[in-house]
DNA sequence: TAAAAATACTCCATAGGTATTTTAT
DNA sequence: ATAAAATACCTATGGAGTATTTTTA
């Protein structure tokens, strides 16, 4: 069976033009590599090496093989290299999952550009879904990380790293009477028990829903809930056109279709929408590591929103 | 070190994604394969399998270096294959030398034109040069084989294989008396003594210029050299011109440089002018021995002339 | 509990070492 | 006579085998 040590045996042995030489370029006695070469030969099935009385020289055959014999380290040589890269996060792909709820937050587009910036090779495949169909791409490898809310249920080897607790603002359409106020001004969420509510469907997101009902709860009152919408937008047109109140991520605020009124809400503590980074960490790729720790370092200048 | 066995291994272990199917397939123990594994992937610096409690499978640096490892093999699997196809003559470079003096005997347009059908992989260098060259370019490597007359010397681990002896004709000019006999009407070399002779210069093509003196001795008479022309046509041309009289290989017949008159010699069994093929049969590439195998073939329907 | 991989050890095949002979100039 | 490769023989590293333990779903 041919081993890479015949080939590098013959290519010491076929540069130096001399057997004697070349054992002593390879650390090993004239013997065995004149063994080695021969038993090369025995697997080629064909003299490679022109025997003369001081050294050797190469045969048709073994100038061809000579040729294919660097090929096939430069090969090999060229693998390992981008398999280290690979390993280390500088190449390879990349499959990044987010929710639409999580999209406007800062730390998603800056971690992704400044990524992007750091390891060029890395091909990016960026995908937007909900939360639960991102839980599953991350645990059948579709996907390698994600950003996103509290799922409705972690599959076993996932874990949700907290990023940050993101405020909750009231979204008032433009004619509200409490849309009056300035925006910093916060308002009681008591303030709101009598509006309807246009929320999140719940498949889609259940951990906000949830968190909203709970802060209302607490602040004594069960919210009548008018409608629930599919997406983050799509609630944002129905608050717009006056069909109710919503209470949303403090990032969504840059969306604004059509003169929304956004308040700060007073007196619950509990009502923030948690972020969190996504993923499988016994079987992290370099590439996902890297994106992790740009992410983590992208977090101290925007822990506030 | 890496070796090939490291890639053989980790090829069956990736494609079966179980160690020990994989080790059944190569025909060797579990516990070896993984301690080879583990062991490759120190020698990369990374590891290459997540190990699964039923199975094991391709990390992202895993998945490049199957890449890379098939190619690997695939690099080598080329290289033997062109390697064993340029040993059988199947495939590569000769280069073949001739003398102006045999390069119009069928014997050799014959044999190239056959060997470039039978060898269309080969790519061939055709040189025609003067005997001393071409023993020089043999001995130093530039030339695997030749077409040529007996040379002057033969420098050593040359073989001359004897192909054939060329019948000699006598070359006269148009105008002579002795042309006016039909071309197989034999004449006596010794109707020749009182003319002059046109021969090949001596460093060119010794054999010849010798071997017609010798049978103009042995017929009775030293003939008289007119002129010593450079090459085999330069000769025809003078002859043509009446310049005087040549004997030449039958093979030249067909080069009429104006209406010389070629006549067979009686009673001259010596002179012939014998035709080599010259080789050195201890370093012979496989194209090479294909060429003489091929000459061999085509010998003995021309050994007439 | 079960299937698979990892670990511990043992053994032997063979890569590599030493001494010597052969070969070709 | 000499330089180099080949041969003969020996040594010991490490690849592979057997038995067992560890791991994790």
């Amino acid at each position: 069976m041919i081993e890479l040590r015949h080939l590098r045996y013959f290519i010491a042995v076929a540069e130096e033009g001399h057997v004697t030489r070349a054992s002593e370029r390879l650390g090993i006695a004239q013997p065995p590599l004149s063994q080695q070469i021969k038993a090369l030969e025995e697997a080629v099935g064909t003299p490679l090496f022109i025997r003369h009385p001081r050294g050797v020289s190469l045969t048709d055959a073994g100038t061809r093989f000579l040729e294919g014999a660097r090929a096939t380290m430069a090969t090999l040589e060229e693998t390992l290299d981008a398999t280290r890269r690979t390993a280390r996060g500088e190449q390879g792909r990349l499959a990044v999952g987010f929710t639409s709820s999580v999209a406007f937050h800062a730390i998603v587009p800056a971690s992704i550009s400044r990524y992007r910036r750091l390891y060029p090779q890395v091909s990016l495949a960026l995908e937007e879904s909900i939360t639960a169909d991102l839980m599953d791409a991350l645990f059948a490898g579709r996907l390698d990380i994600a950003f996103a809310r509290l799922p409705p249920e972690i599959p076993p080897h996932v874990r949700l790293e907290p990023l940050l607790d993101e405020e909750m603002l009231v979204a008032l359409p433009p004619s509200h009477p409490l849309a009056a106020g300035g925006p910093e001004e916060p308002i009681e969420l008591l303030r709101l028990a009598e509006e309807t509510f246009i929320l999140y469907r719940r498949p889609s997101g259940p951990g906000l829903y949830d968190t909203i009902i709970a802060a209302c709860r607490s602040a004594g009152f069960s919210p009548r809930i008018g409608q629930e919408a599919p997406r983050m937008l799509a609630t944002l047109s129905l608050v717009a056109s006056g069909l109710g109140v919503s209470i949303i991520p403090a990032s969504m605020r840059r969306i604004d279709p059509g003169g929304i009124a956004y308040r700060r809400v007073a007196g619950a503590p509990g009502l923030v929408a948690p972020l969190y980074l996504i993923y499988q960490p016994d079987t992290l790729s370099g590439a996902t590591r890297r994106l992790i720790e740009v992410v983590r370092e992208e977090l101290p200048g925007l822990a506030g929103h």
